[in-house]
DNA sequence: TTGGAAAGTCAACATCGCTGACATAAAATC
DNA sequence: GATTTTATGTCAGCGATGTTGACTTTCCAA
């Protein structure tokens, strides 16, 4: 729909940037979000974790070893916030945080076996959704919603983004 | 990573299903997501309002006089939850509850015209945000994110956001 | 007239942000 | 070697927003 149809109900032939269409692009982002957390949700409530530790748990995945300040630039919150959730993931022995080499004021983050398998599920039921979706909308949409997404972030972390964007396997 | 992709960087070219795509997708909305509140969220903060009545606002911005009970249902929390909301709302003058005229029970939400001033100047920032962005991405592009979106939604909740697709206005 | 739905309210609690203050260890610099 | 800076951890307290549970009032509808 949209941009090429010039029927419809709103008259946005060409011009697909009506107000119109662009509080529906703001509450998609909105209902598609909740959906998106929904699933890990769920699963995080049969351990009594929260959302904090699920991203938590993404970032040390996605690469091994970062150290908590770098955590925290990605995550965006203060240490103390982080410490409180990086701390029960230490505890119940799903993170480790091993003195670093080269910097011994430093912690690299590691997750635990115990820590992976849960990042397996999370992730599992958080892919399940999106490949869904994409395979609902097909590979030209897929492209495009990743485009619009990188568009929105900030620069700062869309840099950041990317420059994982193939990496870190 | 690897295997199926040809090219450097982006060679999802048929297969865009690896697991490292899929991860991409679930960062970008991570990334995108927390960028697209942020500029609500420091308009709020003079305020002293929160998202939760970034929300409330929209939604009854969006559906004049609609009923508490289908608020609660747009918005997915308890009555509890949102009444405390609402009630800042109310009291500081920025939303009419009137007492519904078929069945009194009912209250129809409406905004004040101090109620539309915020809504104006949260949804300005959000859509300058989006425009931006699609203008960014170009039409084909905002198409896709569209649709991987709305495949994204829970079934319930896509045909709510549908049924107001393009009407209410 | 009675049952139940819609709304409002009170209390208590959990998660997860925040600030501020302070401690420790180690690196870096003077 | 002494001092400063950095990385981390921790305590205490606060605020926003979600939750459950219990209870009341109003009022439609059977």
């Amino acid at each position: 729909m949209g941009a090429d149809s010039k029927a419809g109900q709103g008259g946005e032939s060409l011009l697909f940037l009506t107000d119109e269409q662009l509080r529906k692009g703001i509450e998609a982002m909105f209902f598609a979000y909740r959906a998106f957390t929904a699933d890990p949700d769920r699963i995080l409530e049969n351990y009594d974790y929260g959302r904090a530790h699920h991203r938590a748990i993404h970032f040390i995945h996605r690469q091994p070893g970062l150290t908590v300040n770098a955590l925290l630039g990605t995550l965006g919150v203060t240490k103390q916030s982080l410490n409180r959730v990086l701390r029960t993931l230490v505890d119940d022995g799903l993170v480790e945080a091993r003195v670093g080499r080269r910097d011994k004021r430093e912690r690299n983050l590691f997750l635990t076996e115990k820590g992976a398998l849960l990042e397996r599920e999370l992730s599992d039921a958080q892919r399940a959704r999106m490949r869904a979706a994409y395979r609902a909308a097909g590979p030209a949409a897929v492209a495009g919603f990743r485009q619009v997404l990188e568009a929105m972030m900030d620069p700062d972390i869309r840099r950041q983004y990317q420059a994982i964007k193939d990496g870190a396997a």
